[in-house]
DNA sequence: CTAAGGCCCGTACCTTGGTACGGAGTCAAG
DNA sequence: CTTGACTCCGTACCAAGGTACGGGCCTTAG
């Protein structure tokens, strides 16, 4: 059989059952067809989506923002050109984290370098980033 | 003077007074001296401070998170190997955001590239990065 | 066929990260 | 020396994102 109960897809998802109900009720995990009993039947993709869901939330996107993200695809009903303009706002946005990601990174490891060695040490190099004019 | 009160603080890191109590009590923000009166007194660079967890929130970071980079300073009492060791823990979870937001900045970029000429549109390029084996 | 374990759904509860309120004291411009 | 804006603190409330519970039906190995 090539679909999961809701106890498997939680399991191999690292979630629990409450979840996967939950993102259904919100609209992130398109319904599921049902058996008879009424038991819901994933497709075994399902796992990918519920995964990209949890990386993109430790990345800072909210459940809303996640359901943007997920509702970029084009489909009938949605123009090319809404599609683009809203891929190219949420491409700016990554790449200012990324950029700012760059920037944290670059204060840890100042800070890993300088308690490497012996002499004096940073006074606090992970806010050192922000000394540029960062708004 | 060379001080702000909680108003012009919270002004000007862009965030409300109660925010300001609240990091305070979670011990974010170091308690700043007072006046007589009881008016807090905060240095200039707090500004700096507030704008940094700011960031940090929207780059997926909780609080507790956020407070353990903020430690990250070397101090008596905490030894260089630690200080290092926990630098480089959150310097490869830094790595891997930066990993998962290039993929998805990617994923993108494919999709503004799919709209912008005429032919056929990709399914679902936001969850294609997902089909390398990301766990 | 029956018992253990899944699943259904609804409701209640929890944590995180704040916001709002309100009474009382403080500061500074006029 | 008053008046309006600011500050204090405590308590209450709020939204997001789940988590727990419980009664009742399904399923499947033995």
């Amino acid at each position: 059989m090539g679909y999961l109960r809701t106890g498997e897809l939680a399991r191999r998802a690292g979630v629990n059952v409450e979840t996967l109900h939950f993102y259904e009720r919100k609209g992130l995990l398109p319904e599921p067809p049902r058996r008879a009993s009424g038991y819901r039947e994933y497709p075994a993709e399902s796992v990918r989506l519920i995964r990209f869901i949890k990386r993109a939330q430790e990345l800072g996107f909210s459940l809303n923002e996640i359901h943007e993200l997920l509702a970029l695809r084009v489909r009938p009903g949605v123009t090319c050109a809404q599609v683009r303009e809203r891929a190219e706002r949420k491409s700016a946005e990554v790449r200012r984290k990324i950029a700012d990601l760059k920037a944290i990174e670059r204060a840890l490891r100042k800070l890993t370098a300088s308690c490497s060695g012996r002499g004096p040490v940073a006074i606090c190099p992970v806010l050192e980033y922000l000394e540029g004019d960062m708004l």
